[in-house]
DNA sequence: CATTACTGTTAGATTTGTCTAACAGTAATA
DNA sequence: TATTACTGTTAGACAAATCTAACAGTAATG
């Protein structure tokens, strides 16, 4: 698993591990850095070895461990990662604290410079303007929280005073599709249980499903998807919304 | 690595990979899979002998290759975490397609069941106004494509037509601490180079920095951050906005 | 029927990262 | 000074994932 950087995930978290104690205790030891890792000691005298070999931290046998220039540099790029995405989780997607931390801890080796810089302007985008970003952010919460589907949410905080989309008027529902047809998948409606449901099911946003049979309020709807064939309810294949444009008659 | 359903983050791609193939094939075969991984066949057969294993697939020497129930049940939850990811960035961070792609697949493995369900949740309620939608997304993309700072950002695309924070004017930045003190950043100002770059240098949300001497207009500033003394401009040092009530008397 | 082309498997090697158990220094303590 | 406690290193094992190279089936072609 190698990073842009040319390290691995495991060396970058040494090098942030290392960073982080210096931040506080002026000096790192080997036994420190275990214990912010939570990995025996025995594993960290390799990845010093390792790490010392390419010139990103100093390092002598039974020394005191420090951060050269560049080693310095990656540790607090990656750092930079890891509070972003955290920060990310928790002030927009109001993930608390603790688990936040973990997904960023195990995300911050894997995304791109590219997101992450576009991912730290989305911050500062909203919290340039103190409307926008409680609409955001307490908002969304406040939907999340309530479990409300999306569509009726908006109106709980939506200063617009929006009804509803009227471009949802153009999408299909996969339940009035002419059996034999096929569609591609833009949005799944319905309440958050409904929604996870068919997301597990199989139904995610750009694959095409098939219509085998209409059903009725009792009989359940045949439908194909990603290869494999199953029987559903009418109110989950009402929430299944189809591009209109890519609705093929597939006999 | 092992991920939440016990699986290895290489085993959860081989499962997506057969999803994906079955989804138009109707046929999956070792080169298929190896294709679709671009890795070699020969890596493929331990992968399924694994997967035979737990049950996940069904394999037998030089045959083709099917799903299981559960087996494709964890595949499916992998690709809806695949496909929820690269919208995310594509949708809202205005991402290019590929790049959100090479992105979600590294980190698909990673992100917890809740963040998945937080996230996806956000892109229902950005959805359900147009209004929002397009005040996010394309205001967003705007700010970002013409590298406005958040503050004159919002401007642009604000309907609330707000002149600017008032909250931020109880933010003290670093040059206006008195030297010997130390504080809290909670945001950084400035252009998006600036602000790359103070980050690259240390400046993380969250983190404690002191100022060790003030500087002028051409004499730069001093100050220690993560453990690390350096000289900063004074345009630098003044986008950095530190919490009131951290602010202390190191000495 | 023999050849050729292709698919899939095996064997063996390598890399990376981890562990446990044993050992080696170092420094305070009895 | 001998003991104890602790830190850090080494050796050896292991698991996971990949590769290359060699081999084994299978099926179409000449």
């Amino acid at each position: 698993m190698v990073m842009h950087n040319n390290l691995t995930g495991s060396l970058e978290d040494y090098l942030e591990a290392i960073l982080k104690i210096l931040g506080t205790s002026s000096v790192a030891r080997v036994r420190d850095i275990a214990d912010e890792l939570h990995v025996s000691p025995a594993s960290v005298t390799p990845a010093m070895k390792r790490l010392a070999e390419l010139g990103l931290v100093r390092y002598s046998k039974r020394n005191y461990i420090g951060l050269t220039g560049s080693g310095r540099e990656i540790a607090m790029r990656t750092a930079a990662r890891h509070s972003l995405l955290a920060r990310f989780l928790t002030d927009v997607l109001g993930s608390d604290a603790e688990q936040a931390d973990t997904d960023a801890c195990a995300m911050e080796h894997h995304i791109s410079e590219d997101s992450m810089e576009r991912l730290a302007a989305l911050l500062e985008f909203l919290y340039a303007c103190p409307e926008l970003e409680k609409l955001m952010k307490t908002g969304f919460a406040r939907c999340f929280d309530e479990g409300e589907n999306g569509s009726r949410c908006s109106k709980i905080v939506c200063p617009f005073l929006f009804e509803g989309r009227n471009d949802l008027a153009d999408l299909v529902s996969l339940a009035s599709l002419e059996p034999g047809h096929t569609g591609m998948i833009v949005r799944i409606a319905g309440d958050r249980a409904l929604r996870k449901s068919l997301i597990n099911k199989g139904f995610i946003h750009g694959t095409e499903v098939l219509l085998l049979r209409r059903g009725t309020e009792s009989l359940p709807y045949a439908v194909k998807v990603a290869g494999h064939e199953l029987d559903l309810p009418k109110d989950a294949v009402s929430a299944v919304l189809l591009n209109p444009r890519s609705i093929n008659d597939e006999t």
